[in-house]
DNA sequence: CGCTTTATTGACCCGAATCAAGTAGAGTGG
DNA sequence: CCACTCTACTTGATTCGGGTCAATAAAGCG
C-alpha cells in the first residue's frame, strides 16, 4: 500500500521554495496524527486556547466570527494544505472560530512539536511564518474587496483567488475545482445579503465567464474574471525564491 | 544628552511578553538606521521588493491599496511601535503601498540583520513572529467591521481600537490621543464614502461618547464607545505570557 | 492674503437589505 | 413509495442606507 498522497502542506510550501528532504520529513512527523470533523461542526472555538494547531488535508474550512446580534462573518476560506491556526502558536486565545464547511480531515500538530521544529530548521520555521504572512496577505485583499469593490467584481475577485490556491494544492484542473459551499456561506464572506449574493451569482452567470453547477465551479474565461474582480495574484507570493 | 525615549517597538512587545536585555539591545542595534517621511509620501510602493523592513517610531503610516479605477483603500494604519512591512521579509514583492500619512521618523532594518538576529534570538524571532500574526488579527477584526458593522459601530471600533494601541506605546493618556488624519482617509479606512464619513462621525458626536477636535480624540464613555463597536481588545493579544 | 485642501450641508438617486412567499432537493420515516 | 420536513435556492415588492453630485464654509499653508 502506497503512502498516503503528498502532504499538502508540501505543496503550498513548495510553491514559493525549495523544501529539503530533511524539512518534509519533519513535515510529516508533525502532521501523522489525524482527526475527522462533519460539515456544520466547530474545531476550534473563539476564547480556547488550543495546544496544537490544524492543518487542514481535506475540506473546506472557515474562520467564522459571531456578532453580538448573531451576524455572522467569515474572514478566510481555507483548504488543503493551509494551516488554519497556526498563529494560534504565538497568540493568545482564539479571536474567532474555525467550523469545517465541508466534512473536513485535519492533522493536529502540538505545538511544542512546531516550536522544536522551527528551533531545530530556521528556514523550515520562516515557511511557516511565511505561511502566516500569506494570511495576512489575503485578509488585505479580503478588505480591499469589501471597502471598494462592487459585489460582482468581490464575488469575481473571490473565485479567481480560490481557483489559484486550489490549482497550487492540486485541487483544480483545466480552471475548474468543486466548491461545495452554500450561498449562506459565501454571503457571510463578502459582506452581502443571502437574497443579494443569489442576485450578484446570477448576474456573474449571465457573463458567461463563469459557470457554477452544484458543487462544480467552472472558469469559461479567465482573463475576462480577472479584469472584472482586479485580481492580481502577487498577494499570494508564487514565486519560488528563497525565503 | 539622554538616549533617545524607549524604542516603541520594545514597549510593544514588553506589553505581550519579557524582552530580555540581550533581546533589547539587540533591537536597539537592528533599529539604528533612521529616515524621515513627509506626510503623504509613499515610503514603499507596490510591487517593490524592499531589502529592509520599516519600524514607525513616530507618526501614522497606512498600508494602502490602489484600484483600476483610482479609487484607495486602507487596509491598515500603523503606529509608533509598529513593524509596517516586516512580512517583506519573506514576502516577494510588495501587494500595496506604505504611505506617511503624517510626517514620520521611521527606522530601516536590513532584511540580512533581522534574519541574523532571528536565528541567533530565536525567541525574538518568535516576537517579531507575533507581531506579524498580531496584524493578521487586526486585519480579521477589519474585516468582520467591514462586512457586518454599521458604519457608526465600526467607527467606534475603530477609535476603540487605536485607544488600545496608542495607549501601550504612550501615546494616550486619559481616554485620549491623537489621530492627526483627514476624514478621506477614514473613509478609505472604513470603505465609505467621505459624505458618509463626515455624517457618521457627527452622530458619533452626538452619542456624546467621543469628542474629536482638530487632530484630539478623546472617548467620554469608553463602555459605551466599546459596546457600540462591539470592541473585544482579546485579538490585540494584550496578555503578557511566554510565546 | 490668495490658494488649495478639508469639512460640511443639501438634493437626489441607486444599490443592497429586508420582508415575504414560493420552489426545489435531499433526507427521513411511516 | 410517498408524505413530511428541513435546508437551500429563487423571485418579487418595498424600504432605506449610503453614494453621488454640487455648492459652500472653513481651515491650512506657501
Amino acid at each position: 500500500m502506497r503512502v498516503a498522497v503528498t502532504n499538502p502542506l508540501v505543496l503550498f510550501l513548495s510553491r514559493r521554495d525549495d523544501v529539503s528532504a530533511e524539512e518534509i520529513a519533519a513535515l510529516e512527523t508533525l502532521t501523522l496524527n489525524h482527526q475527522d470533523f462533519a460539515a456544520g461542526t466547530a474545531m476550534i472555538r473563539q476564547g480556547d486556547r488550543p495546544q496544537s494547531s490544524i492543518l487542514v488535508l481535506d475540506g473546506l474550512a472557515a474562520r467564522a466570527h459571531y456578532l453580538a446580534d448573531g451576524k455572522r462573518m467569515i474572514s478566510a476560506l481555507h483548504i488543503p494544505g493551509d494551516y488554519v491556526d497556526l498563529h494560534s502558536l504565538l497568540l493568545d486565545r482564539m479571536d474567532h472560530d474555525v467550523t469545517a464547511l465541508t466534512d473536513c480531515r485535519v492533522a493536529l500538530t502540538a505545538h511544542p512539536d512546531i516550536r522544536r521544529v522551527t528551533e531545530r530548521l530556521p528556514h523550515l520555521g520562516r515557511l511557516l511564518w511565511l505561511s502566516t504572512t500569506i494570511d495576512a496577505a489575503m485578509h488585505r485583499a479580503w478588505i480591499v474587496a469589501l471597502g471598494r469593490m462592487s459585489p460582482l467584481s468581490h464575488m469575481a475577485h473571490f473565485l479567481c483567488e480560490m481557483y489559484i490556491r486550489l490549482d497550487i494544492v492540486g485541487q483544480a484542473a483545466d480552471h475548474s475545482y468543486r466548491l461545495p459551499i452554500t450561498q449562506i456561506d459565501l454571503a457571510d464572506m463578502l459582506g452581502l445579503s443571502v437574497v443579494h449574493v443569489n442576485r450578484t451569482l446570477q448576474d456573474l452567470r449571465a457573463t458567461g465567464m463563469v459557470s457554477w453547477v452544484g458543487p462544480t465551479v467552472s472558469i469559461k474565461d479567465w482573463n475576462g474574471l480577472r479584469e472584472l474582480g482586479q485580481f492580481e495574484d502577487a498577494y499570494l507570493n508564487l514565486n519560488k525564491r528563497p525565503r
